[in-house]
DNA sequence: TATGAATGAGCCTTCATTCAT
DNA sequence: AATGAATGAAGGCTCATTCAT
């Protein structure tokens, strides 16, 4: 068996997702990942192909992971209106821990590749599915388009709310709330 | 013989905001600025100390010009409902106008440079007190933190919807305002 | 008028010709090529694209220069066993000036890049047409296929027999001209 | 446990030669022959110190292989031209076989090792012992020096036609014979 | 003041080689 | 002896900025 540092894979992952949630992208380069990991810049690569896959990789993962918490709340036998809580809640959090991840989202041009595109699709149909259920639930009919906005409107705020008013967590997740609980309500 | 040019300041003004809104900071190079402005790159140096400032000015000029717009809008005399469809609808259309330019405002630790973070914070006021004129038209008092995320939203909504749901100008904004009106009336 | 260094192009070739002459194109770094010319690596991008477009203008220029000499040779009044002869010694001449270089004709897998095969093409073609010339004043009649090996043998011998026979200019160049005079009288 | 693998230098070796032949020196990696052979990349490197020196062996034993082959028809107890004939043919078939591998005679400045010269010296004067055992079956008496470019001939142009009239074996080496040939009667 | 060529730090990526297991 | 992950020097290229004219 050969020199082996164990879960290589996932330190690299960890150092990349703390890098780039702090600094971004563009102000991240190998040698630092490479730095934080304590290994050399080459064994990255043979754990990603390049800084854009280990980047995109970065990103795909945590999102899918908030995904599945916010899957795992929908399955919940609880009220609908406390699942909205608890599904915002969790959202927020977990977007929290990556800052600078989340915000990629956002600004997209910054790549053209299309992974962020599709992990961006797929998280606003998440969303959106979400929120058809709890219409549902509510016997209300909200058309597709609307839904949609909503949906993008739910993932904007959380990672502009986490940006902007760093230290007003319940707050920030109150007004998100409230604002969707209005929507239904109006 | 050098030649002189008029107004040169202006003129690389408007090349820059031309190529910024178009690509985006990263993208456009110094190279390209002269270019549109048919001039050489040294010269851009004498009147814009970097690119970084050249962009922190554009960027500011242009939003400050929008609330420019803006504020007019609140002079008038009309039932502040209409104002707010106005408002939401100018700060649309002038957004729209520069869209890779109103996307710093989501990823500001691209920069560590503070004119960005003054700007927004000038223009979150602006919307801010808006609102707060709305609120007093209303008879209505929401607190200064609601406010403010108020603020945030519409300004977070505008520029997401621009470059999310391109030729949906109307819905978008029809989304937005109804999201506020709720806000009111919940 | 700015900051210039007169001929800066040629110096550049010049010296990238002498580097890639003496040690080929892999050991040849654009460090190198910038030291030799005492100028910045960023200059050289002024000048040539990369590293590859580099090297195929060095290797394209220098054998269209031998070609033209040859074609001078082809021009002359003279018998043509006399222009035979000069025909050879100006280009062994010439490619003796740029070993390295030559050698890339042989080694095309080196660079998929269809510059090289596109220049020896022209170059093949033009020894084949001075052949051609040659039979059709001494009467003789080849097929086009013998003339192609022909124009092939003569290059591949006069770059084979400057690299491995170095100081015997004369008797490399009296070999393949018999070589040559033979395959005419057998 | 450790595997035991039996004749691995073998394994390794045809590897090596199968792919060096396909690709050449520089496109194949120390990988490739690792998968090739089905075995670790440090396991190459108990059996040969480095790339180059395994490209060397490769390169040297192959050649020889070949020499043994044009050694045993000089052998043979047929009359001179016909020797010549198949002397031809022989090197040219095994040549063919290991394309990538003939190259490197030629652009030995890849290498500074000698390896490369002393196996194409010991090619060469190989060859040039068969020209000379066929100038005194034919009552000739050509010159060393004559020789030496002779079978410096021979092989380069089996080398280039091999490369560059591939789909015409038998007039390439018609033409080599027909060269060889004329010189003798010329 | 205008010019635009010159500068060079900086960053991604490759791959032969090493070495812990 | 076999393994294959870890190493890190090396090299191509970019682009904001400088500065001689």
């Amino acid at each position: 068996m050969p020199k082996i540092i164990e879960n290589l894979d996932i330190k690299i992952f960890d150092s990349a997702i703390k890098l780039f949630s702090e600094y971004g992208y563009k102000k991240v380069d190998m040698k630092m990942i490479a730095k934080e990991t304590k290994i050399a810049v080459g064994t990255l690569y043979n754990y990603y192909p390049n800084k854009k896959k280990l980047y995109a990789e970065v990103f795909t993962k945590s999102w899918e992971d908030t995904l599945k918490k916010a899957d795992d709340i929908m399955d919940k036998d609880i009220d609908s209106k406390q699942k909205i809580r608890e599904m915002i809640t969790i959202l927020y959090e977990e977007t929290a821990k990556r800052q600078g991840i989340g915000k990629e989202l956002i600004k997209e041009n910054v790549f053209e590749d299309n992974v962020f595109l599709e992990i961006k699709e797929k998280l606003l149909n998440d969303i959106q599915s979400i929120i058809k259920d709890i219409d549902t639930n509510q016997g209300i009919k909200l058309d597709d388009n609307m839904q949609k906005k909503l949906a993008q409107t739910i993932l904007i705020l959380i990672i502009t709310f986490i940006n902007e008013n760093k230290n007003e967590k319940d707050e920030n997740v109150k007004f998100i709330i409230e604002l969707l609980e209005c929507t239904y309500s109006g």
